[in-house]
This record gives structure tokens, sequence and C-alpha cells, in this order.
RNA sequence: GCGGGCGUAGCUCAAUUUGGUUAGAGCACUCCCCUGUCACGGGAGAGGUUGCCGGUUCAAGUCCGGUCGCCCGCGCCA
């Protein structure tokens, strides 16, 4: 018999059918035995009847995770057995055949719905396992929403879709630290942003995204913080202002939510998140206004400091969620200095920059603003930047040859979607994360 | 890297404040009961070198020192 998935079993009340998943749970009546049986389209019970000896006795030998194919007659349930909050409620497998395709260990840890409770080090202690609760698949399904909606945002806006690559030569800029390789005898190092390389393809296709992994020799631990993320990158030429780099950031971020939104509501309900609110005109603030407002409002004298911290980052969001009801606030005009040689400087104020940091919840989503498109001014960069030029060659030679004012933005696919759910911790929202201290499994002092 | 917190059964946690009999509970596991359960219910059982090393004390899960591990905050962070 040809197996039906377990979302449309209810179009087939009154036919006997087959189906194939994994055991919820046993409950054993003595005389009826009832597992909920689940495959990647959802559940549904079935049920072992008094009239059915041999099926009573199988069945009491079933644990959680027991994978089976059920043979069974799908029966409307009798009216005060109707369960209304629940998939398949209404109906009930009486089952006439079962075989079991593979048997499972006992479970080290509840994985039942309501006794699902486990600290972060054994969920990814035990990530094969943990991956089969719906909470966790209900995070993962939401991320690839999320990816999926860039993706289909940015094609809408015919950017080009390109990828990146993941092995780089020397690093031309500073800051953040790298993971060297050794490629062939020679040093050659994990890509950091696909930066560089997204505004070469825009200088040859005018719109690009790419969709990649980037990697972070950090030191930081933290929850917000590892070594690998996907990183969702775009860049755009032809722009007015870095303002219109800002609408492009905004409406993409907006897209994102309403396909989750649209998509995830039954995975949002289950994991009880409430999405963020983005109103018609995301506020946008300079640096200083944001440190200006933290005076009045807290009385904390953050004026001058060169950045944002986390405590800044989740004042200044209090405020505007007080003030305007939105979650989500821009904040530009970061010192110069302070940010990489390809940001446009202020020509007003060259200080300060035209980039930008989209912050919602107290934490960072995306950053990005103007670049540098002017070849002369790009080599001034470079030089006070104390880079070079040799290292980035390929990167000068595409402003060499008319590239116009242009900009573009980036956000972590992570850490947007703990953001979304309001998880605790960034592991929370990685299939499997990699961190200072762990690679699969925990990393000890003598290597692996 | 700095600061704080935590480490007790397979899992999640009590008992630590104020040292005092045999370290408890829920879930999971084994066995029994249950003809309508809803990631059930009832009964019984098994399961512990309280992370590790040392110290104080008549007595340490509890206090002290060290050590290892984890969590959180900060720092760092295109």
């Amino acid at each position: 018999m040809k197996r039906t998935y377990i979302k449309d079993i209810e179009e087939n009340v009154g036919k006997e059918i087959s189906i194939s998943g994994w055991v919820n749970t046993r409950r054993d009546q003595g005389k009826m035995v009832f597992f909920d049986l689940r495959d990647m389209t959802g559940s549904v019970q079935c049920v072992a009847l008094p009239s059915r000896e041999e099926i009573i006795e199988k069945a009491k030998e079933f644990r959680s995770e027991w994978a089976l194919k059920v043979s069974g007659i799908v029966n409307k349930r009798p009216g005060k057995n109707i369960n209304t909050e629940i998939q398949n409620g209404d109906i009930e497998i009486e089952i006439t055949d079962i075989f079991v395709l593979a048997e499972a260990e006992p479970l080290p840890f509840d994985l039942s719905l309501n006794g699902y409770n486990l600290d972060l080090t054994t969920e990814l202690d035990n990530r094969a396992l943990v991956l089969r609760h719906p909470k966790n698949q209900a995070i993962f399904r939401i991320q690839e929403t999320v990816i999926d909606s860039f993706r289909e945002f940015m094609k809408k806006n015919m950017f080009f879709e390109f990828q990146a690559p993941s092995i780089t030569p020397a690093t031309a800029e500073g800051g953040a630290e790298v993971f060297q390789i050794d490629y062939f005898g020679k040093k050659a190092f994990l890509t950091q942003s696909p930066q560089l390389y997204k505004q070469i393809v825009m200088s040859a296709f005018e719109r690009c995204f790419s969709v990649n992994k980037v990697f972070r020799a950090e030191p930081s631990s933290t929850t917000r913080h590892l070594t690998e993320v996907v990183s969702l990158d775009a860049e755009m030429a032809f722009i007015d202002s870095w303002t219109d780099v800002r609408d492009m950031a905004e409406e993409t971020v907006r897209y994102i939510l309403e396909q989750v939104k649209i998509k995830n509501s039954e995975h949002l309900k289950l994991l009880e998140a409430n999405l963020p609110v983005m109103i018609d005109r995301t506020p946008t603030l300079s640096l200083k206004e944001v440190q200006q407002k933290i005076f009045e409002e807290f009385g904390r004298n953050v004026r001058g400091e060169k950045d944002t911290n986390p405590q800044d980052e989740r004042e200044i969001c209090e405020i505007i969620k007080k003030e305007t009801g939105s979650d989500f606030v821009f904040i530009y005009g970061y010192p110069s200095r302070k940010k990489p040689f390809y940001v446009y400087p202020n020509p007003e104020d060259p200080e300060f920059n035209e980039g930008m940091d989209l912050i919602c919840r107290g934490v960072e989503w995306l950053s990005g603003g103007r670049r540098v498109n002017d070849y002369r001014q790009l080599l001034e960069q470079v030089k006070t930047w104390n880079m070079d030029p040799k290292k980035i060659e390929m990167f000068l030679e595409a402003f060499k040859y008319g590239v116009p004012p242009e900009g573009g933005f980036a956000l972590g696919a992570e850490r947007i979607t703990m953001q979304i759910l309001e998880l605790k911790n960034i592991r929370e929202a990685t299939i499997f994360p990699r961190d200072m201290n762990r690679i699969d499994e925990k990393l000890n002092s003598e290597g692996f």
C-alpha cells in the first residue's frame, strides 16, 4: 500500500491507509493501547482496539522514537473523544497491521512536549535526538523562511545572486581575527565577510547578493557570537544617498518578518514568540543623537564614545519603543576611523561616516551603509588606513573603471532567528553551532 | 582576558541559608493494574563515590583552599 502523509489522512476517512513515522508516546490502557505517530507532516493518534489481540501485544512493546509502518482504517472519533486542541483530533487510525522499521534505545531525557526542558549543554551534546523535538524543528523551519525570504526579496528587486569564496588570500583589513589555513604549504584564510567580493560583483552586475558562511576567530564567548555564521549580504549601485541603502535594508527585513508571519504561524505559536514591531518608517538617529537620548533618559553619559555598547543598544531600543512603538531603530554616523576603509565618510563632516546599523530589541541585526566609490578617494582611504594596496589589487581594479555611488548591507541569519524568537542564546538558533569551545563536541585543552 | 554564578540519579531540580539519622521529587527505565487515553492515570522496584583533590570538625552535599567543567555579564567583535 502506498504511503499516506499524516497531513493528508483526514481526506481518507473510512479508508484503509498506510502511514510511516515515529512513535511519540504510548498510552497503554491495558485492554487497548494508544500512541501518536509522527512524520514530517504532523502526527495522528493510532489505536490498537481490544478485538485485535496480536496488535495490542505488539503495541505494548513500543517506546518513544521507534520507527513504524502502520496500516489502519481512518475512523472519525466518537463525539466525546474529539480533541479540538490538536492536529487530527477528530480522527484516529484503527490499526490493522504494524511493521517495525527500527527500534529505539530508551531516551536519555524527556523529549515529550510538556516535559522538554534541557540545559543548552545537554541539548548540544545530544543534537541529533533533540532535533526531533517540535520546538527545535520550529526554530529551524523559521530560519529556513528567513533565508528563503531574503533570497526572494533580493530577486524581486533584481539583485543577482553569486557564490562568494570562503578561502581568501592575506587579509588586507584589520579588525576581527581570522582563521589561518594551510594552503599547499602557503598561508590562506577563511573569509570573514564577502564584502570586497560583493563590491566587485556589484561593479559588474549593479545589484548583487550572496548567502554564505563566514568565519570569525574572535575570542568572544557571549550569547550572540559564533565562529561560523550564515551571512546574508547585499550590495547595490546607482544610489542617490546612503538612505537608499537604509530603505532597501528596512524593506528586506520587513519582507522577512511578513513571510515568517505567513509561513510559520504555527511554529511561532508553539514557541510562544511575538514578532518585533516594524512601523511604517523605522526611526533613524545619528550616533550623537542616540548618545544624547541615553543621557537625557537614563542620565548615563556616553556622549563622545566611538561606538555603542550592549547597554547603549538595549537602552536606545527601550527609548524608541516608548516614543514610537517601533522595535527597530537605525543608527548612522559612526566615527570614520572606527569603521573599515571602504565606508563612505560624510562629506560635510568627514570625522563621521555614512555607515549604519539596524538595532532591534537591544541587539544589532544588520549593518551597512554607503561605500567609497571614487577610485582616487579609495586609494586615499587605503593609505590613511595603512593598508597594502597590492593585497586588494583585484578589488581596487574594479573601482578604476567607473563605479557609481553604491552601498550595501549584511545580516546574520542565526542572529535574526534568535532575535525574532527572543531566544536567550544564539546556539539555540544554530543547528550545528561552532564556538570557541565546541565543534559538535566540546573541545578540551589537549586539542581534539 | 576580567568579574559573577553554578556543578546532587540518564534528564530537570530539592536538601546548602543555620554542618546533624538512611541525600529526596517529577520525568525516563523494569515489573504489575487500567476498554477511550490525549506527549495519560495508579501501584511496586531499580537507579547516587553530591565534578575532582585536599583541609577544618565528634560530624561535610552543606564551611575553607585548590583544580576541572559549564552558564551569565563585560571586554573583544567589517
